[in-house]
DNA sequence: GGCCAGGACACCA
DNA sequence: TGGTGTCATGGC
């Protein structure tokens, strides 16, 4: 095999069995957090490196401001924006980023969600990676979440639970993780849209950057030999 | 008071 | 292609 070639990632026989594992322990999580497509949208852009709890600072700002709809928000004055985003940090780059989509939004589809998500999967995912600001994991999330395609998200816990349990590099690219779930499970979007969650939950509770909490992982039994951070 | 959070991008070698 | 700096608030 060239070496350009090397699998980042090993074969998988029980991923669908880590899945199993995190739903019976953890159960539903009720993902996305969001009432409209709008708001499943706008959070995915806000939660960028954030955590969501000030996401919801700036999502409650923004209803008090009767922003939550395409139209509204492009109406608002873009310094009334930025102070509106600050809870969630990045707030100017984030101002700018919500700005760029709502432009993709009405220069493909007449600022209606209805049309953009009538498009057909890869044809979207190339716009919206298209948009400066939305990268791979966020074009994703708006797929999966708003889309309900079947497109599995890769975010920073999703990689370093994959890390730890020996799955996949540190360094794999993002296509790879992403192949790595969508060529092993059924081609389900409620299957994704649950498993990424629990796996974010997973992440938080017991895969931090520093100290990982291994013996407390529902994941544990999985495990073959101690894990190796570096 | 430092670290972290459901990233993305510009810039550099 | 891969590494690094930048963006920024709020909770613990």
């Amino acid at each position: 095999m060239p070496r350009h070639n090397h699998p980042a990632v090993f074969s998988v026989p029980q991923l669908y069995r880590f899945y199993r594992q995190l739903f019976a322990q953890l159960g539903p999580q009720h993902w996305w957090p969001g009432r409209t497509r709008f708001e499943v949208i706008i959070g995915a852009i806000l939660t960028q490196n954030t955590n969501w709890i000030n996401v919801e600072k700036t999502l409650r700002n923004l209803r008090r401001a009767s922003a939550l709809t395409p139209q509204e928000l492009a109406r608002l004055p873009q310094t009334e924006l930025t102070r509106l985003l600050r809870p969630s940090g990045y707030f100017r780059q984030k101002a700018r980023k919500l700005r760029h989509f709502l432009h993709l939004l009405q220069q493909h589809y007449q600022g209606l969600l209805s049309r953009m998500f009538r498009a057909p999967t890869a044809r979207l995912r190339t716009e919206l990676l298209a948009v400066n600001g939305i990268g791979e994991e966020t074009a994703d999330s708006i797929l999966l979440y708003a889309g309900r395609r079947p497109v599995f998200v890769i975010d920073s816990y999703t990689r370093r639970i994959l890390h730890r349990h020996r799955l996949a590099r540190a360094n794999a690219p993002y296509w790879q993780l992403q192949r790595l779930f969508e060529a092993n499970l059924p081609r389900d979007p409620q299957l994704y849209n649950e498993y990424h969650a629990l796996l974010v939950a997973v992440g938080k509770r017991y895969c931090h950057r520093r100290e990982p909490d291994c013996r407390a992982c529902p994941l544990r039994p999985e495990l073959e030999k101690p894990y190796e951070t570096a």
